[in-house]
DNA sequence: TTGTAGGCGTTATCAG
DNA sequence: CTGATAACGCCTACAA
């Protein structure tokens, strides 16, 4: 029997507890339950919260209490397939400490990063977490200093305060790459990502590695120079077959750039897994769906999002964080394939 | 010469305004602009700003103000492909303007949604754009009440404070169809959504048209149910088979269903589009990626973000709102083929 | 042009 | 257990 009236949008805790005959602290302890109130008021005060539709005010309570149970998230790209998942790791982890994820995309511009920093503070954010972050160490030990800040694909100093959550890329990279090797091939194109990205670089110098480890020589003239994106390796793909390069397998920095390879390599006439081999980065939801279904290193987003959750309430409860490292898994798909060992070393699919 | 010194986090307007050697008030003012003030004050105050690295409260300055500068928006998964250009379209919309939006996600569950928008209005949020509400009429009409609402993908009666932009789903649908029927298609099926989502809804209905028109019955055989998600397709397009259904052409009512339609008919060995034709909605980012890549009706989702996020300023602004409907269009890439009228009617690619 | 004072809606500290 | 009363940090008449 509640009317459904047009309700004067804003009812006060004061309104409530003239409504109710008791005063405005009793309301508001039995709304935070911060002592016990008799039953008789109690059930008065809900009777009335319940009548006038009535909902706290977040702000001012903020302001009185002095935090704001909101933990800024600071994105790349809030569009990326590849945060996705973290997002809705973070959203979900979130949820049940009761606070609410606040994200904004900085799109790889530190100029914004450090402007969506500053308004993270200026909202009062109890903790922050950074999506790759491209502030170096001083400036985030400085923003550390006014919430708990914790950093996801970076490995930092930790303290009190700040602390970071590495992948590792390099290990997850090495692993691909071994996996060609094993597969039979010898000749293994790389398309990087950013050249100023840190994972990129491990991803770059696993390559490298698991190539050296294997006695063979890291040849600069399978390296191309992708961007992350689709459009990237696209044309990174290009210019390896422009430049005449030889190779069996294809190795991206990430999927995406596997996407932009694989349809140049669609374009040329050339099949995979049978002409050429190819592995992506990252294992984003739709790479399972690709034609053929994508060989690729798993990050497992989502629940590094949850992980990194718990941890930034745990280090706003100056609770003892517990982030253990993440280990990166290669997911053997459809898209590699043994080469016969017979066929002549230096075999060019063109 | 600024102190980086482990600043005592929270200065307050006060400090800034003694350390000036000014009223608060004078601070307020050159803070906000309300009002001229002496070149010399303005200068210390801005030096006093800049010393101590004086960041204003936003809570603070929402209570007194009364305008919070934020837009919630409640979104069904932030970490659907889908829903990520929405999302970033509306982030770019809002930047220029001011306002910071908020996302949040319901999870396709009715009482999520409700609860994120008690969350709304408890944070004083200035206006709201929802992405698909599955909430029914009277209850938006109620939230309106609080705070402008804009909702995406669907046609409401509008008022001052209540818009609706909706997207021609169904003339969609129908270009779809109609495209795969001048291709000589006759037998086409359809995998569909959610039952109970209008615009799944409205798909399937102008699938159904664009077979009426040219005079081919609507076959319940040919159609199947999916879920909008990449499984859902798999498992659908693998009941189309198993039920023997006969077709040339598969429909889906969305991108990630084509995905997992896509994936049964590779494992099937079928060929696309040589041996069945294959036509998507959404046009997703990565749809153009596809190998083949994929035909499918695009919604300009980012565009309609930045209109949403226009909208929604306007109506807090109390100015007119221009919604012009939005009209999808079919990229036709290469999951479709024109087949030879010679073959036999009734040919099953079984 | 500038300062004073009151208020925004809650929480929190203290008596009682 | 409960009610005043003072913050919280800023904005905005109002008055000077």
């Amino acid at each position: 029997m509640i009317e459904d009236a047009v309700n004067p949008p804003n009812v006060t805790l004061e309104e409530i507890a003239r409504a109710a005959g008791v005063s405005p602290s009793t309301v508001s302890r039995i709304l935070n339950g911060t002592a016990r109130v008799l039953p008789a008021k109690q059930k008065a005060v809900e009777q009335a919260i319940a009548r006038f539709n009535y909902r706290p005010n977040v702000l001012a309570r903020s302001l009185a209490s002095g935090k704001t149970d909101t933990i800024g998230v600071l994105t790349q790209t809030v569009s990326s397939p590849f945060y996705a998942e973290w997002l809705r790791g973070i959203e979900d982890g979130l949820q049940e400490p009761g606070f609410t994820p606040l994200f904004v995309s900085s799109r790889w511009n530190v100029k914004d990063e450090v402007s969506r920093m500053e308004q993270f503070i200026a909202r009062r954010v109890d903790g922050v977490i950074m999506l790759h972050s491209q502030l170096d160490e001083p400036s985030l030990i400085g923003y550390s200093r006014h919430a708990p800040l914790l950093v996801l694909g970076r490995s930092l100093q930790i303290s009190a305060s700040l602390a970071s959550l590495a992948l590792d890329n390099l290990q997850g990279a090495r692993d691909a790459t071994r996996h060609l090797l094993e597969q039979g091939h010898r000749e293994i194109a790389f398309i990087a990502g950013p050249p100023d990205h840190e994972d990129a670089i491990e991803r770059l110098n696993g390559y490298r590695m698991a190539l050296e480890d294997a006695g063979i020589g890291f040849d600069v003239d399978r390296v191309e120079q992708g961007d992350y994106l689709e459009t990237g390796g696209e044309a990174a793909m290009e210019r390896l077959f422009a430049r005449g390069a030889s190779f069996s397998a294809v190795f991206c920095a990430n999927d995406q750039t596997a996407y932009g390879a694989r349809l140049t390599l669609f374009r040329r006439g050339l099949r995979v897994p049978e002409d050429i081999s190819l592995v992506g980065f990252d294992d984003l939801p739709t790479s399972s769906y690709m034609t053929p279904p994508l060989t690729t290193v798993r990050q497992p987003t989502y629940e590094i999002g949850r992980l990194a959750a718990q941890g930034i309430v745990q280090m706003i409860r100056r609770q003892p964080v517990t982030l253990s490292p993440v280990s990166l898994t290669l997911m053997t798909r459809e898209t590699t394939r043994r080469i016969v060992p017979s066929s002549r070393p230096g075999d060019s699919p063109l």
